[in-house]
DNA sequence: CAAAATACATACTAGTCGGTATGTAACATA
DNA sequence: TATGTTACATACCGACTAGTATGTATTTTG
């Protein structure tokens, strides 16, 4: 028999079930009522946990949108050699990404783009996220330039804002055109890109 | 005097402060009363020129944002050396461009990110500018390769989505945290790119 | 010049939304 | 076991929004 009343399940059915909602309309279009009537609970469940819509958004950021991210690109920073990771993780993501990925976006680059300049918590909240996966792939960088993976030229941490904006903008297209053959496509750049920060590259 | 009634004008008010508000706001937060606000003008008017707000945002899109882009980057189709006009084109548009534009962000891409799986007369018009846009460069470099300032080995098609794709997604992280030298540093990789695109290219 | 169509202006409606006030049952604690 | 706190449930409110109905002055047309 369960418990009647399991108030930390009930927090995190909440936030997941908002961030599905706000990964599907974004966090201003996203409705309250809806996740209510998606996880069966009510408002008073809701305030009782979240002070606010805004304050829900955040925890959503915090506590379910931010590992989501870490945890994907985590190989990449961890690996002996960044290129190589970054071409895998590349490869793997893109043969296993589902029609439901690219057609809702991805949902950190989704509330950056509604978000930024609108409200000053989701800026910061997600910026740090950006930043985390920008230092944690400059730092990759930086660990192949000493062992000889990576040019001895590049700067490390504009390759990085380079790789992230750029697999973001991938995405992105992939999301306007509600097609996985543009994120292939698109992404093919992005590898010749990586390829070209070997040191033995020779351009073909 | 002026004229007591000139619906052109009207019209061609409302399109543009529409296009600001769903700039600063995206298509579903844009308040129909802000505009009418802005132009001083009534719901009598606005839903004379327009059936619903939905057909108020085609016609923007169709009228003031296909045009805006096209604008921007005809320079780079229209050239001899593809490479050099967006090298170009990139430069001037980063040296001009405000910190309103880096807060506010590419409307295509906005609106893209935005309406894409919400609405499909948006996603086809905004696809179709992104398409002529892709196409536009694709042709360009497959000049160039005709007229040898592009290295053949390229995948025109490709490439453009990729150039395409990251430069909005450069946009994006400079928006994401409001700061043009986040455009800078992260255009400085698609800046290599494009060098890396020409034959006579061996790596600095 | 008369009539019809155009180009608005004003007032109103229905629906949705985030948020609140209040009540109550479960649970921890002493 | 009594008491206070937590974890909800229900009902309601005010604000805002897209959209409509109606009236009217201007402009075009025959």
């Amino acid at each position: 028999m369960s418990a009647k009343r399991q108030p930390d399940l009930t927090r995190q059915r909440l936030l997941e079930s908002a961030f599905v909602e706000i990964h599907r309309f974004g966090f201003r279009s996203a409705s309250l009522e809806s996740i209510l009537k998606d996880t069966h609970d009510t408002k008073g469940a809701l305030y009782h946990h979240f002070r606010n819509k805004t304050e829900l958004g955040y925890a959503v950021v915090d506590e379910v949108l931010k590992p989501w991210v870490e945890n994907r690109w985590r190989p990449i920073i961890d690996a002996d050699d960044p290129v190589d990771a970054a071409l895998h993780v590349l490869h793997t993501r893109m043969n296993e990404i589902s029609d439901d990925e690219i057609a809702l976006g991805c949902p950190l680059n989704n509330l950056c783009q509604e978000m930024a300049g609108i409200d000053e918590g989701f800026q910061q909240r997600l910026n740090n996220i950006l930043d985390e996966w920008r230092n944690g792939i400059a730092e990759a960088m930086r660990r192949g330039q000493q062992t000889g993976k990576v040019r001895q030229e590049i700067d490390p941490e504009a390759c990085a804002a380079f790789v992230v904006g750029s697999i973001e903008g991938c995405m992105g297209m992939a999301k306007a055109s509600q097609d996985a053959g543009m994120l292939r496509q698109a992404m093919l750049g992005l590898a010749q890109f990586l390829e070209a920060m070997r040191p033995t590259h020779r351009l073909q």
